[in-house]
RNA sequence: GGCAGGGUAGCUCAGUUGGUUAGAGCACAGGACUCAUAAGCCUGGGGUCACGAGUUCAAAUCUCGUCCCUGCUACCA
């Protein structure tokens, strides 16, 4: 009955971009739909702020590595406030319960862990070595930062993720852990069978002192990525708090797939060797282009969320974001297409649709809604879409709903009902149009909160209620913030 | 190289176990209407379903081959 439900958490080292907030919404709908059925639900996001990477970053701007990332993790959190992010939860792994946590979690895993060297080619921008292969490949170079790999070898602990493959394969295979979409189970499934090699997992601190320190030794802190998990549980209080015991395992945690590895394989190790259960569903986004291009700061075309939501208002960002970035698949924005959904199917097919049903029944009867039994539409395709993460399909089918009763109106012709004078049919019509508005309105609420508050508003009560302006004006033109975004970069 | 998934209307895609003239949205063209945000509704044009062969009464759908695209993974015995 209880759902937790989480994103993964965003590394601190740069301001928040449209994937950030693609995440953001698609696990708030979740968490939404969750509570629309009364369930008690825990719902969190965060920042993951430690790491060699996040002091270099602090240092690069001369600022206390603290207080730099405390400005970061603020954007972050504007960014969910912005977006109208329904969070529970928002934890830092600079949290001082965060870093007891995962100490504790630490020596619950001892049997797992061990001392080792490693010997290996590192990236100090990807903060992880590379196999041989790999850096081969890359002539030695890392492409995602253009930096040399060095050869480290060093002394570090290790978990014993090998030990755990063969139950990770089960859980998986089995769907008891489930991974959507398909195209990703499969994907993790290959990279499991080929093996899964134990992982470092500290770090020497003379190297590195911006992390958590290993329980028991001066020497050593805690490798980012293997605390930085550690979040979903340290979130709702393991070891001891009652919202552990009610709300773990997770019902779905919301990744993107440049990060199914480390929720796949490493995370399920690290509550197998915990002796606790797996998450129930993982669901894994794609990424997003502007203009058909990977988003760079070297191309100029990052585009500020904030941005979006200034032009079009925050459910329209939502809109575009869960119905025109697809669920299963990596997704495109620009603002000619963003602006295209705005009008077309913000603004003319629902926007219009609730103007028009206010405003025949405020001039035909003074604004009394008269009653109608529901629509009897069936929303199981609905309901489905949403339990698969399907967030397109979700909102396609609301359409179908809303391009229905569209149709509806221009067959019934409430206009010409009114002049024939037929005054019991008409308010039939018009109720009914109410009733199919506002269960729209209950579709919406996980998707579009604000939209559908507002569509409630006005048809709540038995009376219409007018709103300040319309739901979605139409905006002729795109915004300036276009033409700059839309400008090659230099 | 291996594995996986794709290549369907100008664009984005849907097409269940092979079965009637291959669908939707956008874009485009035309029409009837007027309650509404010059919105909505109706109609229409447009596709050798990547290419070639095969199985079948019948293939977008199955088999084989070829060419492209994407993702993961790999040259260690």
């Amino acid at each position: 009955m209880n759902y937790f439900v989480t994103t993964s958490i965003p590394y601190v080292n740069g301001p928040p971009h449209i994937g950030h907030a693609l995440e953001f919404i698609m696990a708030d709908v979740l968490a939404r739909a969750a509570r629309a059925e009364k369930k008690p639900v825990i719902f969190s996001t965060g920042t993951d702020e430690h790491g060699g990477k996040i002091a270099d970053k602090a240092a690069e701007v001369g600022k206390d590595v603290k207080i730099f990332a405390d400005e970061m993790s603020q954007q972050f959190r504007g960014l969910a406030k912005a977006l109208n992010i329904s969070n529970d939860r928002f934890i830092r792994t600079t949290d001082a319960g965060h870093e007891q946590r995962a100490q504790i979690i630490w020596k619950n895993l001892a049997k797992d862990i061990y001392k080792g060297t490693y010997v290996g080619l590192y990236c100090t921008g990807c903060e992880a070595f590379v196999t041989e292969p790999v850096a081969k490949e890359n002539k030695g170079t890392c492409p995602h930062h253009q930096k040399p790999y060095e050869k480290l070898e060093e002394e570090n602990y290790f978990f014993k993720l090998s030990v755990y493959a063969p139950e990770i394969l089960k859980a998986i295979e089995s769907g008891s852990f489930e991974i959507l979409p398909q195209s990703r189970k499969h994907e993790i499934l290959h990279v499991i069978k080929s093996g899964l090699e134990d992982i470092s997992i500290s770090r020497p601190k003379e190297k590195l002192t911006w992390g958590i320190a290993v329980p028991g030794d001066e020497n050593q802190v805690m490798y980012v990525w293997f605390e930085a998990l550690m979040n979903y549980l340290t979130v709702l209080g393991y070891p001891e708090h009652d919202d552990y015991l009610k709300f773990w395992p997770a019902n779905v945690q919301v990744v993107g797939k440049d990060i199914l590895r480390f929720h796949a394989a490493i995370w399920p190790g690290m509550l197998l060797g915990l002796g606790l259960p797996l998450p129930k569903k993982l669901y894994v986004h794609g990424f997003i282009t502007v203009n058909n291009q990977k988003m760079s700061k070297s191309l100029g075309n990052v585009i500020p969320p904030q941005d979006i939501i200034n032009a079009y208002g925050v459910d329209a960002m939502r809109y575009y974001f869960l119905r025109h970035i697809p669920a299963y698949d990596d997704g495109d924005f620009s603002w000619a297409k963003l602006h295209a959904a705005y009008n077309n199917e913000l603004a003319n097919e629902l926007g219009n649709c609730v103007q028009r049903t206010a405003a025949m029944i405020v001039s035909y009867q003074k604004g009394i809604i008269g009653d109608s039994p529901p629509p009897e539409h069936d929303i199981a395709a609905y309901s489905e879409a949403l339990e698969h993460c399907r967030f397109d399909r979700a909102l396609d089918e609301v359409w179908d709903q809303v391009r229905g009763l569209n149709q509806y109106i221009d067959e019934q012709k409430p206009w010409e009902i009114n002049k024939q004078g037929d005054s019991e049919h008409l308010r039939e019509v018009l109720a009914y149009q109410v009733s199919c508005l506002l269960q729209i309105a209950e579709l919406l609420a996980p998707l579009l909160p604000e939209t559908a508050t507002k569509i409630q508003y006005i048809f709540g009560e038995g009376v219409v209620r007018p709103i300040e302006g319309t739901l979605f004006p139409r905006k002729e033109h795109t915004p300036d913030a276009a033409n700059v975004s839309e400008a090659p970069g230099k």
